[in-house]
DNA sequence: ATGACGTCCTGCCTGC
DNA sequence: TGCAGGCAGGACGTCA
């Protein structure tokens, strides 16, 4: 499920690819992947335009056009994008094959049918549901330790299901927020009230640390990801909570619990992370 | 306003 | 062995 570690590794795997070439067509299989405007409209606006730049907000991809649009890219939990040459086989499950002016193509392949693309003009875009009210980029210099401790103590509920929450913090998904919690050794279920200032500190220092780390080895593959030029990730080698129930913690030895919270599953230390 | 839950979708895993 | 059913999950709409 690509979060913002994947998200940037396909990013920079994919840029200096496309730069400065034009899509030339977009062959839509699947016509609800076209979340805006109508698969029609979308296929005949896409047609010609320049690839200006590709970057990142969140967990959203965008392909910055000249004439000034934007094709914005949310793949969800199992969608990839592909640079390849039109020779290779088609995957099973793409959805989208556009057709780029060098001759190559960039396809749109998920097999859960949940990833979204939107081609808008600037404005437009700022209004998107869903882009629009995205929250502070993790990595970036105004995500200070002050500024989260100042934004836990105005909010409330259990931990986890708020830092999933994209209009608190954009990018994080269920892998490094049960990392980043996991580092800092805070609950997943803790009450957002009642951390320390020395938590939220911890807290602030643990996602730093496991999305820079996730982006050194190129996002982590758990089961689908692969960035543009298909290759997998490597933080999976380095992941010390998700998906490790049974398994000893890294820290103290105790198993690893999942545990359902807000829908999700959630891995943790019992020992170091108690509630 | 806020939180909880259902929805989308397919492949994999479990249990009979 | 084969099949049915449950589960996984990001974002968004709906409901309370």
């Amino acid at each position: 499920m690509p979060e913002l570690p994947e998200v940037e590794t396909i990013v920079r795997s994919l840029q200096p690819r496309l730069t400065g070439l034009n899509f030339v067509e977009a062959l839509v299989t699947l016509p609800k992947v076209i979340r805006t405007p109508g698969a029609d409209d979308f296929k005949e606006k896409i047609s010609g335009k320049k690839i200006i730049t590709i970057s990142r907000r969140g967990k959203y991809l965008l392909f910055h056009l000249n004439e000034k649009l934007n094709l914005l890219v949310h793949l969800r939990m199992t969608g990839s994008l592909v640079y390849c040459s039109p020779e290779e086989a088609v995957a099973k499950h793409t959805h989208l094959i556009f057709s780029l002016s060098n001759g190559y193509q960039l396809r749109y392949t998920d097999m859960r049918q949940f990833g979204r693309f939107s081609l808008l003009p600037n404005q437009a875009l700022h209004e998107l549901a869903g882009y629009k009210d995205l929250g502070p980029e993790p990595l970036e210099a105004n995500f200070t330790a002050a500024y989260l401790k100042k934004e836990l103590q105005r909010r409330r509920g259990r931990l986890k299901p708020l830092l999933l929450d994209q209009t608190f913090i954009a990018g994080l998904g269920n892998i490094y927020t049960d990392e980043a919690l996991h580092r800092a050794k805070i609950n997943p279920e803790r009450q957002v009230s009642t951390l320390t200032p020395e938590e939220a500190t911890a807290l602030h220092q643990a996602i730093g640390e496991v999305l820079r780390e996730g982006i050194a080895n190129r996002g982590t593959t758990v089961r689908d990801f692969i960035d543009g030029n298909g290759q997998p990730g490597g933080f999976q080698m380095f992941l010390r909570a998700y998906g490790k129930e049974g398994r000893p913690c890294h820290y103290c030895g105790a198993n690893i619990v999942r545990k359902k919270i807000g829908g999700r599953s959630s891995y943790f230390c019992p020992a170091c992370q108690k509630n």
